[in-house]
Order: C-alpha cells, then structure tokens, then sequence
RNA sequence: GGCACUGUGGCGGAGUGGUGACGCAGCGGUCUGCAAAACCGCGUACACCGGUUCAAUUCCGGUCGGUGCCUCCA
C-alpha cells in the first residue's frame, strides 16, 4: 500500500506526487451543479470520476473532507432572454417559483448521485446558505480595493491582480471579448466580473437580498470561495471541476479568494475533459440531451453507465455512444458473474487458495497513476481464475462501486425451484426436461453453467 | 483570433523508443449429453509528411482533421 498518488495539477501543467497537508483531514472542493434542470449524463460523469478520486483518497487511509456545492441561486441564461436568471426561466416555464425548481431539481440530482453508487460529499453546501458571507467577502475586497461599481453591481478589477492570467495560461489580449455576450461599457478590463449584482428597478428577480441599501444576489463566482473558505479554509489540497472552468470561473475564484484571503486557494487543481454524444456537446439546443431516466429507457442501469465512464480516463475527451454503452453493460455483466460464480463457489466449500495481492498491487498502482481506471480494468479482465478470490472482488467493489455484489438481483424462489428439479433431471439423465427448465430459467434472468461441481446460476442480464 | 485537449484495429480504449494492454463484436479449437462459462489460438492498429535514432505508434518539426473554452455550464 505504500504507493505514491500521482495526479494531473493544473498548477504546473503535470503530474505531480500529491501529499495532502494533514492525512486526517484532506480538504477537497468540488463545483457542484446548478440547480435549474434535470442533471445529463455529462454532468454526472463529472461526479463518477470525482468519486473515484474519494475512494482512492479514502483507500490511502486519508480521511477526507470533501465539499461539494449546490449552486440554487441565479445565472444567466445562455438563451435569447437576455437577463433573465436560470432559475428564474425554470419557474416561469414551469408555473413554479424558484425556490421549488431549485429544491426539485436538487433532490432529482442527490437521486442520480445514490442511483451511481457514488460517496456522499461530507457536506452539501447550498449557495443560498451563504448569502451574508458572500457579502462579508465582497466587503473585504471592496476594503482592499479590489473592486469598482457599476449600475449594475460590483465588479472585481482583474487589472489589481497581477496573477490573474497565470491559472488558465491566458493572454488576455488575445481573448475575444463580446465573441458571445455583449460587453458591459461600464467593465474597466474585459475580463472584470461582477461580486455582486444589483437588481434593477422593474427587473424580475425573485431571490433578493438586501445589501448596501439596496436589492441584489451574489456574482457568478462568488459562491465558490465563500464556501470554502467558510467549511474548508484555504488552501484546500485539491479542487476539482470540469475542464470548462479553467479560463473563467476558476480563475475568477482565484482572483477574488486569493485577493480577499491572501493565502493559496488549492494546492491541487484538477479537471476532468468533456463528454460529447455523437461528437458534440451536450446542449439543450441540439436536443441531444441524455439523462439517467433515458437510460433507464434504453436497458440500462446508472451504474452500466458508470463503468463505461470509469473505461475512459478522466482527462480524455469522450463520446457517448448507445453500442459502447452495451459493450460497458456486458463487461459490468461480466463481472457481476464472476462474483456470483465465486460465492456460489465458497457456498460449495470450495477452498480458496489464492493470492490476492499480488493483482490488487497492479490495480492500485494503476489507480495512483492519475486515476488510470482504464487500465485497472485491463488487470482485471485479465484475473487468471487461481488469482480471484471474493477478498479481491470486494476491494475492486469498494474501489469503483458498481454494485458487483447487489444481492437483490439473485435467484427467487421460483429460479431456486426450477434449479433444483433440473438438477434432479440431469441426474436421471431427462435431458430434454433439463433443456426445457434452462430455457425457463433464462426466461427469468437467469443462465445455468453444469459445472463438475454441479449446476452455477449466471446472470444474463 | 487566442488557449486547452485530441486523432490507435469493426466499435470503444490504455500504453510504450525495440516481443500487437484490455473490453465488446467476429472466427477456429478444447471441454460438454447439448450448451454455457472457462481456457487455448486467430487481426499485418497507431491521421499524413519530414527529422532525430541501429530502431518511432511512442521523441522533435510541419500539415490536415476532431472537440471544448473565451457569459453560465461537468
């Protein structure tokens, strides 16, 4: 178990050996959802990786505390709408308000998290927790002078924070701003955000909170180092997030948490790529949207997605396909197989005579190599039958998560009977009966193997 | 335009300066009452063009292609 962890630090562009500050409480952030439509499949893969990443930490003895956010208060559409928040169109289009669209689509989302068997953040943490720290943040960067007002609220002045451009490597004059909003004529720099909006007169905005005497909602950006610095404190040890992140809303964290904290805000940044479906992007406009209920449609449980995620590496840009999907479905199926095979096995009183450590070395070193789970799965395939064992299984379980020992799919009492008198018809020899009882056990789910110790149930589904 | 990622066999997907990971699909065999599972065997894969090297899919340069970001988005 004495293996290094390595990991992909944005900081340095490479992979780095990663030590947290204290083994008993690693400190890692997660960006977590908007709140205002029901989760994709692009969001969760996201979530399955960042899972991994705990189960490794965890599998390493490190306690961790890990903070994941539910962003429930207002964004701007990407929509025509110009103006109008997320969560407000949400409740327009559905006759509700944003309070209940916010509630509904977070327990939807808590629902995918239980579905994909992925371990609960030590703390949930909602933007609207957070309203008076996050004007407590504004007002320390208003006193160190960070900050400028506009009409429309304040805005931090990135031209104040010299590191600005370093996270994302950008060259800010060569970014393009307006190529997809106008820009504010008020904004010093181009590249400026606002900490904090005011809400104008006659404008519709239904969460409001007062603040230098007037109504308003938190900045984009803010929410993010408000809560880490109130349930973490900086700098945590890793930062997670998705690749899109990198030249805005990250960066922004770092200007405002660095500039306001003065302390690093992470030590670790890591960011997992894209995942496309048919080769683009995941957008309401293309109407190319999947969610775990159409899955669900499809044949497919949440967790025969999840190993289809964990296939892939992290940082690898993936595209969503329903027939590599039927392919993750079978190797899953596989697996499940094996173990049912060795319990049934063990139940035999089988002796188990193997060494499970010297396969499980090769997964857990595949897995410190920056989460490398494609590979592991390689090892696993490629367990000789000598070398597995239920320990080994339970470990590759405890790892991954993907309901290998769900013991709820298991043969009923019908499977059971069917078995047993197909048993008794092997034993005389009816052969025809025994082919007719497989055929109805695989009518319920089940495949038989005659084995010379007896008959073994599969799953064949 | 800038930045980032990326181009591997029918479909996915790791990895490596020098014996073709792995999954799915396919073919043949052993085994089996028949199957299944398992096991064994079967594929002239690394976008293109140069360069470095005894040797390049792997390193360097260029070309072409794909994706993402530059408002929020995993």
């Amino acid at each position: 178990m004495n293996e290094d962890l390595k990991l992909y630090n944005n900081l340095s562009r490479e992979v780095e050996v990663f030590q947290p500050q204290n083994p008993n409480q690693v400190k890692i952030y997660t960006c977590g959802p908007t709140v205002y439509s029901t989760p994709h499949i692009g969001n969760y893969a996201a979530y399955i990786y960042w899972d991994l990443l705990v189960r490794v930490l965890k599998q390493h003895e490190w306690k961790v505390r890990r903070v994941l956010n539910i962003t429930d208060v207002g964004h701007l559409t990407s929509d025509e709408d110009e103006g109008e928040d997320k969560l407000e169109k949400g409740a327009r289009q559905s006759g509700s308000d944003v309070w209940s669209v916010a509630e509904r689509h977070m327990t939807e989302f808590l629902a995918g998290f239980r579905d994909l068997e992925l371990v609960e953040p030590e703390v949930i943490a909602r933007a609207t927790d957070y309203i008076t720290e996050d004007q407590a943040l504004v007002r320390e960067l208003m006193v160190k002078g960070y900050t400028y007002e506009t009409r429309d609220g304040i805005y931090f002045d990135t031209a104040k924070f010299p590191r600005y451009a370093d996270f994302a490597r950008l060259k800010l004059e060569q970014l393009k701003p307006g190529a997809r909003v106008a820009v504010s004529v008020e904004k010093r720099n181009p590249t400026d955000f606002a900490v904090w909006k005011f809400i104008q007169p006659g404008e519709k905005h239904t969460m409001r909170w007062n603040f230098l005497g007037r109504p308003g909602y938190p900045g984009w950006h803010l929410e993010c180092s408000t809560i880490i610095h109130g349930e973490l404190g900086e700098p945590i040890d890793i930062h997670t997030g998705g690749i899109d992140h990198i030249p805005v809303h990250h960066t922004n964290e770092v200007a405002q948490s660095e500039a306001a904290f003065e302390r690093q805000l992470s030590r670790f940044w890591i960011h997992c790529n894209f995942l496309t479906v048919e080769g683009e992007k995941i957008s309401k406009s293309l109407g190319n949207v999947i969610t775990l209920a159409m899955l669900g449609e499809h044949g497919f449980l949440p967790l025969d997605f999840k190993i289809w995620v964990l296939q892939g590496h992290y940082r690898s840009l993936r595209d969503f396909s329903w027939t590599s999907l039927e392919a993750a479905q079978k190797r899953r199926l596989k697996w499940r197989n094996r173990v049912a095979y060795l319990q049934q096995m063990t139940d035999n009183k089988t002796e188990e005579n193997v060494d499970a450590m010297t396969p499980w070395s090769s997964i857990w070193h595949e897995l410190n190599e920056d989460l490398n789970s494609p590979a592991a799965f390689a090892t696993i395939d490629q367990l000789a039958p000598e070398q597995e064992s239920l320990v080994l299984w339970q470990r590759i379980e405890q790892l991954f998560g993907l309901g290998l020992f769900d013991s709820s799919a298991k043969p009923g009492k019908e499977a059971r009977r069917i078995l047993s008198r197909r048993a008794a018809a092997r034993e005389e020899r009816r052969f025809d009966q025994s082919d007719q009882l497989r055929d109805e056990l695989s009518e319920i789910g089940f495949d038989v193997l005659d084995t010379p110790q007896g008959q073994i149930w599969q799953y064949n589904k």
